[in-house]
DNA sequence: TTTGCTCCGATGGTTTTGGTCGGAGATTCA
DNA sequence: TGAATCTCCGACCAAAACCATCGGAGCAAA
């Protein structure tokens, strides 16, 4: 349950390569292209051209079309692009329920017009999406990544 | 991103709706069957018998095939019942990547064979199975519930 | 001018999901 | 005993989402 799109892992593993090129040992900030980080993690290539181009197309990466020479940066400092950012840009809006984000008021849902789960839920994909903006690409560089703390939406403790 | 599935929905719901009847403002441990979830919350009777199926295939809830007065009753106290079990009996075990919970050591994932973002992302995921760890049923009647009277024991037209 | 890149749209195949159907077994009630 | 009603199980189909592929246009560097 609660899978990541392969779209979503490819932007995952395309940023932090990116982000290691960039800040990591050699400090030229160099510009890769897409057959680079497909061979690099073994993606077929016309996919992950697609999901770079939706990151760039969300402003998370610059693309630099120079011909020979062109390819795609990070569009900020990895500190700055959070899990939540990428993944909305890749698999759109978080709503764990199709009644989260109805565009019109009472449009659709008409199924469960007697709904009494949608208040905790809710909750529960706030709380989720704290969690995923809590993160940044920076975070995925780091070999030992701090634990997350995630406070409890129980008042009281619960016996896990 | 990171939608339940309809049928996570529907059992959510059907076990909400038999810890309102069990412990709610009737005290008689009164056993539900699939049609009178089914109208409630008007779900398709077929697709929610197999959700509760699921369900009591996984001891969340008991079934009583006794005859025209049979149904379904929760199995625990619904404080015993957490998210993450409900989810995990409908849905499968919780893995946000594909090389979450791989049957043999390597023999997958071959396609990421430079995959730097396992750890954070494993961490993630445990966060994420904590969350829904710690909310159970209970924690799902809490809310201002629309006063969900049971006095439909027998419904017979669907309100509107 | 040629090469190699980004970019965009369209398309096909596969998997997942939602929903349906028919039937077997068990129990209650008349 | 027989009819009605329920759980239970497996198979089946249709729609949707997803993965992947292909073709082509535009642009900048060599």
């Amino acid at each position: 349950m609660l899978k990541f799109s392969k779209k979503a892992d490819y932007a995952l593993l395309s940023l932090q390569y990116m982000a290691t090129v960039q800040c990591g040992i050699e400090a030229n900030p160099r510009v890769v292209n897409t057959k680079e980080i497909a061979e690099e993690h073994n993606i077929p290539v016309e996919l992950l051209a697609k999901v770079l181009q939706t990151l760039s197309r969300h402003q998370l990466i610059e693309s630099h079309h120079n011909g020979p020479k062109g390819g795609y940066a990070l569009g900020r400092n990895p500190k700055d692009i959070t899990l939540a950012q990428v993944l909305e840009a890749i698999e759109g809006p978080l709503g764990l329920t199709d009644c989260c984000h109805e565009k019109n008021d009472q449009s659709q849902c008409e199924q469960l017009n007697h709904c009494n789960i949608r208040t905790p839920l809710f909750r529960i994909q706030e709380s989720i999406y704290q969690l995923l903006n809590s993160m940044s690409i920076e975070d995925l560089l780091v070999e030992e990544t701090p634990m997350i703390f995630v406070e409890s939406l129980k008042p009281q403790g619960v016996p896990s």
